[in-house]
DNA sequence: GTCTATATACAGATAGAC
DNA sequence: GTCTATCTGTATATAGAC
């Protein structure tokens, strides 16, 4: 795990901002090329191609998502609070890689559908000894997806305005009123 | 609204068949051709672009959604889990649809984000006179978010099994306990 | 109303110079 | 390690015959 060079990391992050403002339609390898600053010879010599590239983008998430886990049990307001109130779009780098997965998903990279279910599951473990049953679980996994699939449909404006603030603590405290143990 | 023509509903069917089953990249007009069994130019004599095979679909959400929040009104067990149980894929039109003009905003179409941010409006308004807090609404609408979430990512089997069958009802009897007004 | 043939554009990837 | 130049495949769309 050596530190990469400067201009992988670079490339990289250009990829994930394009899959995330432009789609997956717009993050073609010549816009990350050109967005990155290099060439896309430059570009290529990193990542010898797009699978590589969005190869980079998984690894990050799960790398990521790791780390969030335990950040997660060791929170003082609890796992469900942390994870519901983490499920809403803050654009750090968390949520950019999420959200860059969930489109290279939909482009059909089964790659980037296997962390995302793989990262889900992750949690839900995490989260398992927090709730009373199976159908409590289920509860706070699906309102967090609900969360992350409104901010994924379109940049975080479409289709629902997400709870945030003082509605979001409302959300909260009724989930955990509803699956407390 | 007369009846349109065989080969346009043929058309409109098989290019909704590839955006659930291929997702964007492989819902190309060829290929939509090809499975309506028409050629290409047969095609462009209905659909005279790609924007207006996109128009087709998201009129055909719209139409059929309007039908679905009168019978959700009309339901004898109630809107908020007629509305929970009907946001599991059953694969009937209206899940196709909004299956297909999900994957049209992911690829970009704004007239499809547009939609689908209107057809959850439209769910939200009937649901609203049946929650007794915004707060309640949301965990409504979060909840149906996640469900479809985790059929649209990956044609039903990624990333999350969905709770059916009893799981589904223990989910259902669990969210109507936290909201009832 | 449906077809074939073709124009245009761009994405992914290769070759090889510097 | 980064570049320019180029090949190949494929997608959208047009033109015009039948």
């Amino acid at each position: 795990m050596s530190r990469p060079p400067l201009a992988y990391e670079k490339v990289l992050d250009a990829f994930e901002a394009l899959l995330i403002d432009e789609g997956p339609r717009g993050a073609t390898m010549d816009a990350a090329a050109r967005a990155a600053g290099v060439s896309k010879g430059g570009l290529l010599y990193h990542f010898a191609s797009k699978d590589a590239l969005a190869a980079g983008i998984v690894e990050r998430l799960r790398t990521l998502v790791d780390a969030d886990v335990e950040l997660m049990a060791a929170s003082p307001e609890g796992p469900v609070a942390y994870f519901l109130r983490s499920s809403i779009m803050q654009n750090d780098p968390i949520d950019r890689a999420i959200l860059a997965t969930s489109r290279l998903a939909q482009d059909g990279s089964t790659s980037a559908s296997e962390a995302l279910r793989d990262v889900r599951n992750k949690w839900a473990d995490a989260l398992r000894p927090h709730t009373k049953d199976a159908a409590s679980l289920d509860l706070v996994m699906l309102v967090s997806d609900g969360l992350y699939f409104n901010n994924a449909l379109d940049g975080g404006s479409i289709p629902g305005p997400v709870p945030r603030g003082a509605a979001l603590d409302a959300l909260i405290a009724l989930v955990e009123g509803a699956i407390r143990r």
